[in-house]
RNA sequence: GGCCCCUUGGUCAAGCGGUUAAGACACCGCCCUUUCACGGCGGUAACGCGGGUUCGAGUCCCGCAGGGGUCACCA
């Protein structure tokens, strides 16, 4: 096989979706395991819907997952310029040939006539497709329309009872019928080419070997061979990934939520379970691991295992995933992490002292194990904050504690020991809980459950001789002569 | 509607003619545990339907049904 060389051609209308990112992704694991390389190029031709802003969170998004590119927009190469707004002058001498050889033609029909024909069509129960009105348009009306003013587009003209193989990596032998196809427009009356048409100009024109892409663009497939064909460039291989779902089992789209790479970064997901789970998306490694890193994957990754039905997108088992990498995170990167989370929730200042960043991140410790994502950390860490208590009115099982006939006793014998201490540590909590629980014979949930309510409201929370330690002593005798004015 | 693709548990997914039909998420139970969780162990749950081919079909072929995609001067 030829080197191998794959491209990822986002259009800037928009964040990186998570589609998107699959068949960057996809590309880029099958470069990185043929040793190939990967370009990334611009389809800015929509130029009402592209802006540069898109671009680069596109890009941003791209680099946050950790793939990176040996060509193209940024890095430059040898075949730029990688933005097809740029790379127009290049496109015109093929737009001439085909014109020149009558396979292509302006056509002059308005918005309006060709909605019209669309609906007709329709209502005949028809394939809705250009039927070719301006196919043969004498020179002389042409030029009669021009005077008009009327701006063409250009149209290629389709072959008729041609039949258009698509040899697929994934899908296979796929057949398209040419006459099913209209004569499709490859430049628009604003001078700028379709899709259609610089995709197949682009790709040719950069050597690229395999297109991976996403199935939706099966459909586009014939097009472009027919391009292809015209302009005698040489075929790439072809690889139409099955798309990504939302719960309702349609293409995934903002009404499922959370869509783009962005916001999974911004609620706090990490780039590794991402990719590890999007990479599990449509492949599948041989063995039953599902944990692997970015290169691992690459290593292994294989066209012949990638499948050929779509997925729905599973946001708990992304969680999880998330929550697997969060648990081997170093506690001082984990805290980072949750830092804006928490400042925005106005639970810590912008600027924290070096004591206040060592106690949150002990703090933080004791959420680790349980956190699926850091926009989680506020809510879980609340009781850390606050020299009251903030009650569940909701949790039953707290009140139940807190009405034992032994409860009073245990927060008051916790109380008088608490107001003779500045500071504690894990064990001597450890050790004033056993001792109180000795001296009263109080032992168990009466016992412990009923600190942990007294002191966080809730009946459940982060490990109670931490929170008990981290909380200190004063805090913790607040938060008990509140609770027992409460009995 | 035409064309195209897809069809194994709720979800991801292994399987590539002979299996007790893996595994993961979720769910349930048990254990661990001074809570919740984590972890460990176990459990419920699947080959869309109908025809073929074959000694034998989840695996191959055909039909049907269902789902999806696409038919733009968007990419």
């Amino acid at each position: 096989m030829a080197k191998v060389k794959v491209r990822f051609a986002p259009s800037p209308t928009g964040p990186l979706h998570i589609g998107g990112a699959r068949s960057a992704l996809f590309n880029w694991l099958f470069a990185r395991h043929h040793g190939g390389t990967m370009v990334v190029r611009i389809e800015d031709t929509d130029l009402d819907r592209s802006t540069r802003e898109y671009e680069k969170l596109i890009l941003d998004s791209l680099r946050w997952l950790g793939i990176d590119w040996d060509e193209g927009i940024d890095v430059g190469g040898p075949n730029g310029p990688y933005r097809q707004q740029e790379r127009l002058p290049l496109y015109q001498p093929f737009i001439d040939q085909l014109l020149a050889s009558g396979q292509a033609y302006a056509c002059y029909c308005t918005e309006e006539e060709l909605e019209a024909e669309r609906q007709e069509l329709m209502a005949q129960g028809k394939t809705p497709r250009y039927l070719g009105k301006c196919r043969d348009l004498s020179v002389q009306e042409q030029e009669e329309k021009c005077g008009e003013g009327r701006k063409p587009a250009i149209r290629f003209r389709v072959p008729e009872g041609k039949l258009l193989v698509v040899n697929d990596l994934v899908r296979g032998r796929v057949e398209f019928e040419s006459n099913g196809i209209g004569d499709f427009i490859i430049v628009k009356s604003d001078g700028l080419p379709t899709y259609n048409f610089a995709v197949v100009l682009d790709d040719a024109a950069m050597g690229i070997t395999h297109i991976l892409r996403g199935e939706e663009h099966l459909s586009n497939t014939p097009r472009q061979l027919l391009i292809y064909e015209a302009l005698g460039f040489e075929l790439p291989e072809f690889a139409h990934i099955s798309l990504i779902l939302g719960e309702d089992r349609s293409k995934m789209s903002k009404r499922h939520g959370a869509t783009s790479v962005v916001q999974y970064r911004d609620e706090g997901y990490l780039p590794q379970a991402l990719v590890n789970f999007l990479s599990l998306l449509g492949w599948s490694p041989e063995g039953e691991e599902e944990i692997y890193e970015i290169d691992e994957i690459a290593r292994l990754f294989s066209l012949q295992r990638v499948s050929k039905s779509p997925a729905v997108f599973n946001l708990e088992k992304l969680k999880w995933m998330n929550a697997h990498y969060l648990k081997v995170l170093p506690v001082g990167e984990l805290t980072k992490l949750c830092l804006p989370h928490l400042q925005k929730a106005g639970l810590v200042e912008a600027d924290l002292t070096a004591d206040k960043l060592a106690w949150l991140e002990q703090t933080v410790a004791t959420i680790q194990e349980k956190l699926e994502y850091a926009a989680q950390a506020p809510q879980l860490l609340q009781v850390f904050f606050g020299e009251t208590v903030s009650w569940d009115e909701n949790d039953a099982e707290a009140q139940e504690v807190l009405a034992l006939e032994t409860s009073p006793a245990v927060l008051k014998a916790l109380l008088a020991k608490v107001q003779t201490l500045y500071a504690w540590d894990v064990a001597q909590v450890r050790q004033v809980l056993k001792g109180i629980g000795k001296e009263l014979g109080v032992k168990g949930k009466a016992l412990y459950m009923a600190v942990r309510v007294a002191v966080s409201g809730q009946s459940h929370g982060p490990d109670l001789n931490a929170l008990l330690a981290l909380l200190g002593p004063a805090t913790v005798a607040k938060r008990l002569t509140a609770t027992l004015t409460r009995l």
